[in-house]
DNA sequence: ACTCCACAGGAATAACCGGGCG
DNA sequence: CGCCCGGTTATTCCTGTGGAGT
């Protein structure tokens, strides 16, 4: 890792004479600091929490709270690092799976994910294979090589609610469920990393009780902290005076626009740095972090939009199209587009659902409106500027002719 | 006060895919 | 081999609704 950052920096510097990034990772959401400020509380409880692993026994439940970017995940992090270098020291065998529910999008592959950390894949017979198996068989094997071997566990599922969202509570209901029951010797301890506050309303009462034996609320930072944060970071990343003032303090008023978004705030640093090094400037900036905002919300919608299904793009094309935005309008001009196109339109009803998909992901913004007599409808709108939906469609031989006209 | 437009959006269900089980 | 699994996309059928027109 740090050779390549190394090398980055030998190219970086032929090419620019200068280069403004000593150490690129520091500024990716992978890197975890050791220290983290303005969190010294949630770090104690989490620490004092598991601390208890090391006598053995099984450590509470637990269940954290807080808005993205309030570094609940870089906390888990930092301190299940620093008791695995315990756990070392004193020959005590733990294991600490992490998951991030969102990123593993189904049910089924987080279990996938854990028999993969645990080494079940390798050890066993009966492995917890990608797909195949029932949800029920995919969780009994991995309890079972956890009671067989008497492990002990600690299992971090981070984005939690999305996980329940999409797939109730079951697999929470077995793993609370299955430590009562274990025979000595074996335990999961389950960490439960939550974005939204109301995410325990959605729990049985059973898995409630159970899971949240201890819980903890990160709240936002302050723009403030964030601007110490940010400071610190890039202490670290920046060589000397390859950074503003400013730009560090508008980096850390846009991560605190909505609510102190620590990671946010971050990612805009990064990319403005890349931004000034690829224009071979002497310093970063405000410019370019403003640039650098630009180019975040260009980049995430652009992928969105590159790797949606054919009919998805027919409903963004004619979203564009559409004169009134109404979603009668809408769905004449997509199926028109696909009549054109040779292809069988999808039902409005299917439409109207990725209209939903698309407003979720936030590239179109959606608005219920009356019109009386003539009935209730949706205003669509795009909220990404047509250039870029027309860049992302041109690369789609099947809308390189449909996009004008 | 009532009607009725033009949809919203929930529920059930099917078709299909990649794969495992015995 | 036939059947089962979960996940995704899509269809079918459905009930609900704010307010301009009458």
């Amino acid at each position: 890792m740090s050779s390549n950052n190394d090398i980055d920096n030998i190219f970086e510097k032929a090419a620019s004479g200068k280069a403004l990034v000593k150490s690129r990772h520091t500024l990716t959401i992978d890197y975890v600091p050791e220290k983290l400020p303005f969190r010294d509380a949630e770090t104690t409880t989490l620490a004092q929490a598991l601390s208890t692993i090391l006598k053995g026994s099984r450590p509470s439940n637990l269940l954290l709270f807080g808005k993205p970017g309030t570094g609940k995940t870089a906390v888990v992090k930092n301190v299940v690092e620093r008791l695995k270098k315990k756990t070392d020291e004193f020959g005590i065998d733990v294991k600490v799976p992490i998951v991030n529910a969102k990123l593993t999008n189904s049910a089924y592959k987080v279990l996938f994910e854990i028999a993969e950390h645990m080494g079940i894949n390798k050890e066993e017979k009966k492995q917890v294979h990608f797909t195949g198996l029932s949800m029920g068989e995919a969780t009994d094997r991995i309890l079972q090589y956890v009671q067989k071997k008497k492990l002990h566990v600690i299992l971090v599922i981070d984005e939690i609610d999305s996980l329940v969202d999409r797939n109730g509570d079951d697999i929470l209901y077995s793993f609370t469920r299955a430590n009562e029951r274990m025979a000595a010797g074996g335990f999961i301890s389950l960490i439960g990393i939550s974005n939204s506050l109301t995410f325990k309303d959605k729990l049985d009462p059973r898995v409630r009780s159970s899971l949240s034996e201890e819980e903890t609320v990160f709240n936002p930072y302050t723009v403030d902290q964030l601007r110490q944060i940010l400071a610190e970071r890039a202490r670290i990343a920046f060589n000397e005076g390859a950074i503003a003032d400013a730009a560090i303090n508008l980096c850390a008023a846009m991560g605190g626009r909505e609510h102190g978004d620590a990671r946010k705030a971050i990612d805009l640093l990064r990319v403005a740095a890349e931004l000034a090094e690829r224009e071979r400037a002497s310093k970063v900036d405000e410019k370019h972090v403003r640039a650098a905002q630009e180019k975040i919300e260009k980049d995430t919608s652009y992928e969105i939009l590159k790797n949606a299904t054919t009919h998805t793009k027919f409903v963004v094309l004619a979203i564009t199209k559409s004169k009134s935005g109404n979603t009668g309008d809408v769905y004449s001009v997509y199926s028109s587009l696909c009549k054109q196109a040779e292809q069988e339109p999808l039902t409005q009803r299917r439409v109207t659902q990725i209209i939903s998909e698309l407003d979720q992901l936030g590239l179109v913004a959606t608005d219920i409106i009356n019109q009386g007599r003539y009935g209730r409808s949706q205003k669509i709108k795009m909220t990404v500027p047509l250039t870029t939906v027309a860049e992302a469609l041109k690369e789609d031989s099947t809308f390189a002719t449909l996009i004008d006209g």
